[in-house]
RNA sequence: GCACAGGUGACCGAGUGGUUAAUGGUAGCAGACUGUAAAUCUGCCGCUCUCCGGAGCUACGGAGGUUCGAAUCCUCCCCUGUGCA
């Protein structure tokens, strides 16, 4: 008895992961499950790239538009969504395609996490405070004391992993390091293929350039601004690049020229970042290309169909 | 043409006789990442070799000069900006 396939898109942003995704959802009677963590807060359309509604109709999206703009969507909550959705896609007999670039989330849906407790925005806060009175190393070297062992791996200036790892040690009391011993709660159940799609680097950075520059022209600016209205410049998802500086041309902090090109280096950056993330995720099929090119959906359609045959 | 100001490594920008291959920042490259991750953080970053301790070479517009020693001082030349003509 084969396990049910379950395809795993993945690459940088712009590397055509959409396109590449309707065509084979299309062919091979797909559903695809987003892994995009600025694409599940609705209303925040032209800076993340959404698939468009037309598309959406032709083909059953997942995890996308799940939560307000002013909610807090977690790795967790995804990946017990996404996990869920799976299931139900495999149920119907159709296949599941995970289309995403959000590493961590991606890891938290297949590998899962540790058994440790969501985040308590109490204990941050009330953490960040005393931070702030007693001098930028006090957080580290209060986890030397509750977990050496993390304190080891987590970088003195890397606040956010500091105070994850104090919040988690405190509220367990227990090492963090010591509930990473359990180990994770990953998928079972499906035989995985990824797919990665690695373009060139400077053609990449090109069209990253280029999309950057367009969601400006179609309107990201007015869209931040009504999210700001709406919600207040505080909502979480308004920290994303793109919006971030949008928001800061509308602060007059800086002029548009300035936001557009600060923009197109986020992104560059991120797109780095995610193919250093994904270089370390096991077992990926790695097609150099972009995933709107004839040639790489027939290489990508040719893996799967020649899983789903035994 | 004259008067100022200035030309520094991919870019911006400190340095104004000696621990200077040259502070910072940006870009770029590499890496980390266990519930805000489109976040956050780390390393490398003139060239060549390296037993990774280091070794050699080339560098601050160009050419000369002063000096034990110059990105830093002097001379001439080239270029840029601003003002006056």
């Amino acid at each position: 008895m084969s396990l049910p396939l379950l395809v795993v898109l993945l690459g940088p942003t712009a590397s055509g992961k959409t396109a590449l995704s309707l065509y084979l959802a299309q062919r091979l009677q797909g559903e695809i499950v987003s892994c995009d963590s600025v694409a599940v807060y609705r209303e925040f359309e032209i800076g993340t790239a959404k698939p468009s509604l037309e598309e959406r109709r032709r083909v059953q999206h997942h995890l996308i538009d799940i939560a307000g703009p002013a909610e807090v969507i977690t790795a967790g909550d995804y990946s017990r969504l996404a996990r869920q959705a799976i299931g139900e896609i495999a149920a119907r007999g159709h296949l599941p395609i995970v289309v995403g670039g959000s590493g961590l989330y991606l890891r938290a849906l297949l590998d899962g996490l540790f058994p440790g407790p969501p985040r308590s925005e109490a204990l941050r806060t009330r953490l960040r405070e005393r931070a702030a009175e007693r001098g930028p190393d006090y957080l580290h070297r209060l986890l030397r004391r509750f977990d050496p062992a993390a304190a080891q791996t987590i970088h003195f200036n890397d606040v956010p992993k500091v105070v994850r790892a104090l919040e988690v040690s405190i509220s367990v009391r227990a090492p963090m390091t010591g509930l990473w011993q359990q180990g994770r709660n990953p998928l079972t159940g499906f035989n995985i293929l990824r797919i990665g799609l690695n373009p060139d680097r400077d053609a990449l950075y090109q069209r990253i350039n280029q999309r950057a520059r367009e969601m400006f022209s179609f309107g990201l600016l007015d869209e931040a601004r009504t999210l700001v209205a709406r919600y207040g410049a505080s909502a979480w998802p308004l920290n994303s690049l793109g919006y971030k500086q949008a928001l800061q041309h509308l602060r007059g902090e800086i002029a548009l020229d300035q936001a557009i090109s600060a923009a197109q280096q986020g992104h560059r950056n991120y797109a780095k970042r995610q193919l250093t993330w994904f270089r370390r995720e096991p077992d990926v099929h790695w097609i150099s290309g972009f995933g709107s090119d004839p040639a790489v959906q027939k290489e990508s359609e040719e893996l799967i169909t020649a899983r789903l045959q035994p």
